[in-house]
DNA sequence: ATCCGATTCGCAAACGTTTGCATTCCGGTG
DNA sequence: CACCGGAATGCAAACGTTTGCGAATCGGAT
């Protein structure tokens, strides 16, 4: 009698620890204490099995695959990214390179692509390159071998000399918002934008346009800056329009930027009746410049801009959208097609800027000619 | 002589395929081609010795040391992240979880939060997680193992259930622009904030003073969205004022919500002589609102918003700057912190906003009263 | 019954580090 | 001269996957 008790408490004890160990192994687990030989065990398969049911990869009948799916979804397993990415050689990652995330196109390209990027799996890593020093930096130190597997650089003013390192980058690189050597890429026709803006305010009657654009940071290689301007002149010049040298406002980046340099314009002795910003920044500064001057938009001064800003629409400026999330997405997609090509992936997207017409342009005031 | 001859031949061809490996060993690498071993094998040294020489670990003499830098910059190599965090079980990686980007706080959180982070050398990954799909998506998936070594929640709103998720992520969490259990945060006070903007209105003379705010996102906790409106209440209050129900707006997020929740409270009968709006950009809409109707800031009514956005300088808005830099600063630190424990690690930041008062704000006009 | 091809699965070798432990090599002390 | 402690270095076992290749299994055709 005594021994039957003896006996039943051990095996009490014995259930017990089972259930603990139970309850260890699949309820508390946190999901970085359990790995694949975990699975493979309680499945009664092998680990490679396992690696390929999780990964609809051929060579696993469907009940088994299955069943382990089951399993790994019970003990909340989730593959280890590095251990995969190690053995695999590529990481799921891809960077975005932007010269800072103030001004809102940079935001809103990072959001398109990573919003894209999420879609397919990947995950975004962000780096901020501003000045001469961390550009530096970045290239000395970011090709760090498989930090990534491929980079977008996202309107980046880069030196010359820089662009030969992008070789040594030890990932693929794609670029938005600008064009490198004959890296795959995606940009708005940026000289198609100064003429669509030129042809809009000339349709409107005017003829004395004055531009309005950031200071190029030195030594870089054209971006859309440069385009813009060059497309301005071209569009000028082809409607028989003269611009004077100080219809050409160059400033640094900055809020204020737009208003003092309409500022400017405004105290020539011939200031114009239209400008063209280079972003809708700088425009809505343009705006405000000329409410602070008492001078009313677009009576005293047509004012159009590019972009696509959201605020564009609240501050009723003529804009040309140059449809970013559409840019980011095409990125995304040309990053992926470059990881793993499916067919030839493509290498160029060039998207046209939609002109929207809202009521921050009109006729030059017949008194101003 | 023709036995020497070919016998030079050959002489030259070895010497060629030297070259050629050499020239590939040390000149042509790619970063991603040469791993510890090459190192090794180059300094004449074990594997492990490599590994302590560069990364600063006792146990290796000076010389070797740098001899083994030397060879190491001379081959241009690179650890592998993966391999390395496979061994150590870090990653170096933290993510940074944002509603959106298309609001300028998220912007410039991220941007903060970045900068500060690769200061020690850590990288930052971005989700965004607008809708309710997507915060189940995340919660339920993105506590990947060790993805990353921590997560910054910035200002999500997040259902109860989903918070005991957290303790299942995987990683360590902080949250930034709010509360959240007792996780390490960074927070401004944001009762403070709704106090100084009442203060700051009656201060000026104002008594019929309204509110704007963006929805709440329907059973999330407590954000700043909810602080900032009791302390309106609680501030309007203490200073013995009335606020009617109809002084109280909460509309959508979005580009002209300002704009139209202006244009319902100066609908009113007996309308306000200022208002106190959420956030800038909702302020700015306002300001744009007036504009509109013909009515002038701050005769017609007084504005401030929260933030310390860039625009609210170019509009001359009176603001609370809530120091965004700072704060994601601090949750970069506090992130830190909590991944390498130097000391015991801060647990709570609070930041204190600072009035800005600019030209959007004056005593209220003699006839409105 | 035998053999064959197709399918399903396991073995074990990468992938490139980190790190506890053992080993070697010093000069110096007893 | 034997011994000893500490510094410098190497060995080898993790870390958790992926994947080529061979083994086993199975139904079916000969």
């Amino acid at each position: 009698m005594s021994q039957r008790c003896v006996k039943g408490g051990y095996a009490n004890v014995y259930k017990m620890v089972i259930v603990m160990k139970v309850s260890r192994e699949t309820e508390r687990l946190l999901p970085g204490d359990v790995n694949m030989a975990d699975v493979a065990r309680h499945a009664g398969v092998s680990i490679a099995t396992v690696s390929r049911a999780l990964r609809d990869v051929p060579g696993v009948s469907g009940p088994t695959r299955l069943r382990i799916r089951e399993i790994a979804a019970e003990l909340s397993y989730v593959v280890s990214p590095e251990a995969s990415s190690l053995a695999r050689g590529s990481t799921g990652r891809v960077a975005v390179v932007v010269p800072h995330l103030s001004a809102w196109f940079y935001a809103a390209m990072l959001s398109g692509i990573q919003r894209r990027l999420h879609e397919t799996g990947r995950d975004t890593l962000v780096y901020q390159v501003s000045d001469e020093a961390e550009r530096a930096y970045f290239f000395e130190h970011l090709p760090s071998r498989r930090k990534v597997d491929a980079v977008i650089l996202v309107a980046l003013p880069i030196l010359r000399r820089e662009i030969e390192r992008l070789d040594h980058i030890g990932a693929d690189v794609v670029v938005a918002g600008g064009r490198l050597q004959n890296l795959p890429h995606v940009v708005v026709d940026d000289r198609a934008i100064a003429r669509a803006a030129v042809q809009h305010l000339v349709d409107l009657g005017h003829r004395r346009i004055a531009m309005i654009r950031t200071s190029d940071t030195e030594g870089t290689v054209a971006t859309s800056d440069v385009l813009r301007h060059e497309g301005f002149l071209a569009a000028m010049a082809a409607s028989g329009l003269d611009v004077p040298e100080a219809y050409l406002v160059t400033m640094p980046y900055g809020v204020r930027t737009g208003a003092e340099a309409v500022g400017r314009l405004l105290d020539l002795p011939a200031p114009p009746t239209a400008v063209f910003a280079y972003s809708d920044e700088i425009a809505i500064s343009v705006l405000e410049g000329l409410r602070r001057r008492g001078l009313r938009c677009p009576e005293d001064l047509s004012v159009i801009g590019v972009d696509g800003h959201p605020l564009a629409d609240l501050f009723d400026l003529t804009t040309l959208d140059q449809h970013v999330e559409q840019q980011a997405a095409h990125a995304a997609d040309l990053v992926v097609g470059v990881i793993d090509p499916h067919d030839i992936p493509q290498r160029e997207v060039v998207l046209a800027a939609t002109l929207v017409v809202r009521s921050s342009t009109g006729p030059p005031s017949t008194l101003s000619d």
